[in-house]
Parts: C-alpha cells; sequence; structure tokens
DNA sequence: CACATGTGCAACCAAGGGGTTGCTCCCGAC
DNA sequence: GTCGGGAGCAACCCCTTGGTTGCACATGTG
C-alpha cells in the first residue's frame, strides 16, 4: 500500500465519533468489545466492527486475556500521524516566511 | 455540533488519498480546482467535491481571483487535529509511566 | 459582441460503511 | 458436565460517498 494510501487508512479511521470516543476510552484504560459498549449506545457487534478498523490501522492491539478480548491504544501510529500533521503545518508556514521575505525585500 | 463531532469531522477529511494530495499539492502552493486536475486522474467536478469537503471541516479556505477559485491552506486545524493527536499519544505515555510506577512499589 | 475558459448545479451510479439481528462457538465458573 | 457470558460470523438494510456525465452560468480576452 502506498504511503498516501496508508495515511488515508489511519485518518479515515479517526473520522468517526464513536472511533474517536473508543480511542479516548482506551486511552485511560484498555478494554473489551463489551465493556465498551456501556458508554457508547451501539450494540457489540458494531463495537467489534470498529475495534477491527482502528487495528486495521494499527492504531489499537488486540490481546486475549481469557474468554475476553482486550483492545490497548498503540501510540506509534498516533504519533505518526501526528508527526504528519505537524510538517503539513509547518511547511506551510515557512512558505508564508518565504512570501513575505519576497515581498519586503 | 459536538467537539468531538467537529474533531471526526477533520479526520473524516483528511481520510481519503485525493485528498492528502489535494492538501499536499496546496502546501506548496494555493491553486484552482482545475489546476488540481492535472496530478489527480479524477473529473474536475470530483475536485471541486473533495475540496468542498476540505473547506467544510476547515481545512482550505476559498477565494474568488478573477473568473478561477483559488484555495489557500489553513493550518489553524491541521494544528489543531495534531496538538490532538499529540495529547492522546502523551496521555497513554502518561499512563503507562503511572503503570510502571505502580508497578516498581 | 463572441468565444473560450473556469465554476456551479443536478442527476445518477456503484461501492462502501455504520448499524442491526440472529446464530454459533469458545472458554471460565460452578 | 453444564451453564452463562464474551467473541465471531453472516446476512441484511439504509445512507453516505467518491466518481461520472451533461448542462448552464459567469467572466476575462480577442
Amino acid at each position: 500500500m502506498s504511503v498516501v494510501a496508508e495515511r488515508a487508512e489511519v485518518f479515515a479511521a479517526l473520522g468517526d465519533p464513536n472511533r474517536l470516543r473508543i480511542l479516548d476510552h482506551l486511552t485511560r484504560a484498555p478494554a473489551s468489545a463489551t465493556a465498551l459498549v456501556e458508554d457508547l449506545e451501539i450494540t457489540r457487534q458494531a463495537v467489534a466492527k470498529h475495534l477491527r478498523v482502528l487495528e486495521g490501522a494499527g492504531l489499537v492491539e488486540a490481546a486475549r486475556a481469557g474468554r475476553e478480548v482486550r483492545f490497548e491504544l498503540r501510540p506509534a501510529q498516533v504519533e505518526r500521524a501526528a508527526r504528519w500533521l505537524d510538517d503539513v503545518a509547518v511547511g506551510w508556514e515557512r512558505r508564508l516566511a518565504a512570501v513575505k521575505r519576497v515581498a519586503e525585500s
């Protein structure tokens, strides 16, 4: 998969309110799908689908613990996405500065 | 719109390869829809749709210049998204550190 | 004015995505 | 062994979305 497609997958995974809520919850503590259902008003299967999307994007990792599956955050991808966004913003700022320099000369 | 829905909208806007390419292009220079068609292999109308999505998320701003419409990057939203991702990652690290402290005591 | 070029709008299509229900399967507890 | 709760699979539904084509509108230029 191309690098841009990979990035798009990560952002697309972040592009759903319920998935953001799940991520937020996982920031505080790992949890299973059924545990997450409590504060989401959707079915366990829907939660499971969201978790598979997050896992597919590398944002989350599943670990079997007895009869339940515990999901944990994987900050590496989160950081990569953040860094890319920073690069975009910084690149823009630099371009603006260059334009300003030209205008002043 | 709730804050989480807003964030989701921004990330969803970032969640498409063609839109990422558009953003990347706009990082280097502002451009019109027809100008962007050149390196995207899709129709101008499709590009226009993408631009409206990006504009809706506040990532881009349109400015009429004569008979063409020039689109410019708006780094504020990009930075906000980056900061939120940083917070998620940092929150996770802090939690990990806390767990480690407990384990060591 | 006439013409070309860049936009805008609308209808339409195929595919994907979020969500549900219903069932089976697995595993720990008793 | 049996039972209950968590997880997995599959089918289905509806709405959104990325993309197209076709046309009308506006605006700078000859």
